[in-house]
DNA sequence: TGTACATCAGTGAACGCGCGTTCACTGATGTAC
DNA sequence: TGTACATCAGTGAACGCGCGTTCACTGATGTAC
């Protein structure tokens, strides 16, 4: 049956959240458009009103999931804060609602443009949100300083999952941590 | 028809190569037990002959394509020259033979025991790799810089390889290396 | 050393299941009057 | 404001292709004598 215009805006929202949740806990290839569509309650017929295909849900999901734009500057205790919570076993066994680089970045590598595009943009403003609390006299270093950091934070989610070792996981955080430029 | 033993050995190295080279550079789920099978120079049916399951298989070819077990302290200068070479565009644009953290990290840490088992081993042994060259007065010092600096390989070239503007990439590499707490 | 035969790695057709995608149909929405 | 009707988001069956896996058969290997 037709379905009013909020409520489509409302389904759509309800798709790409399902998609996001489910290809970080399972990577693209594991999820199935019928199961992202079961968990928007909808059924897979009503996929292809909203997407073109699953590349396309893949993009779309991916750049909904990630914050984009600029915003202002945060305080650099909000920047220390989200990086401990990054490098904590917390968030590395948070499989459904963590950092889409850690859970899903090599496969994103292999991605659509769009996709690469949603992704490139957040690594841009992730650099200019550490660059703010990061090392370093000048603006260049500050920069160099952030990147090196979120290179390393990724890396590390990455290894801290691989790893079959709780104490050598842990460790791979926080030596990670502990070698951190940031301020 | 039937093949030699010495045959079977090799057919069997040549199954691992090529699923090796594949998965690297496809990742696990868009490459085919017959593609394997092709790129070894012989068809599909002969696969569960040598392996159990495309699972095992993938397990097997990290396996055999990661370093394993122990060598002796590499010299300084070999270490630094791999690192400058993990962290250079040629590495990363070598999706067919790169570091399989790289390039399938985000799809083994959902992967099996074993294929988990194998990557621990090979962290293990980076470590201890990268623990006599690394910056540090004390053995943990040198270790937990070791670690950090793994991570911050394997998160740049992740990085590195999603980012779609080739200065931006480049800088990744380059800053992550300048930062690395190595000698 | 030579011969007969059992073994078994490899071949290629086939199976069956799952998944992305399509489509005829339904019925609530929202518009024209 | 109320009514008739066109629109169209959602439903669920169906399609078709691909892929992991199986299997009867082949013929070279390697062993027993």
């Amino acid at each position: 049956m037709k379905v009013s215009k909020e409520a489509v805006v409302e389904h759509r929202r309800q798709i790409l959240d399902s998609a996001a949740r489910l290809f970080r806990e399972r990577g693209f290839e594991r999820v199935t458009v019928a199961e992202v569509m079961q968990g928007a309650g909808l059924t897979h017929g009503a996929f292809y009103g909203h997407f073109a295909s699953k590349e396309a849900l893949i993009a779309a999901a991916v750049a909904h999931a990630l914050p984009a734009g600029k915003r202002p500057a945060q305080p650099r205790a909000t920047t220390l804060a989200f990086v401990d919570g990054y490098l904590s076993p917390g968030h590395r066994d948070d499989r459904s609602s963590c950092c889409m680089f850690s859970s899903l970045g090599t496969e994103a590598a292999r991605g659509s443009a769009d996709l690469r595009q949603a992704m490139t943009a957040s690594v841009r403003r992730r650099i200019e949100d550490f660059g703010a609390a990061a090392q370093g006299e000048t603006a260049e270093a500050k920069r160099q300083a952030a990147i090196a950091a979120w290179s390393a934070m990724v890396g590390a989610v990455v290894l801290a999952r691989i790893v079959d070792n709780e104490a050598l996981s842990q460790e791979i955080l926080a030596a990670t941590r502990a070698a951190l430029p940031l301020g």
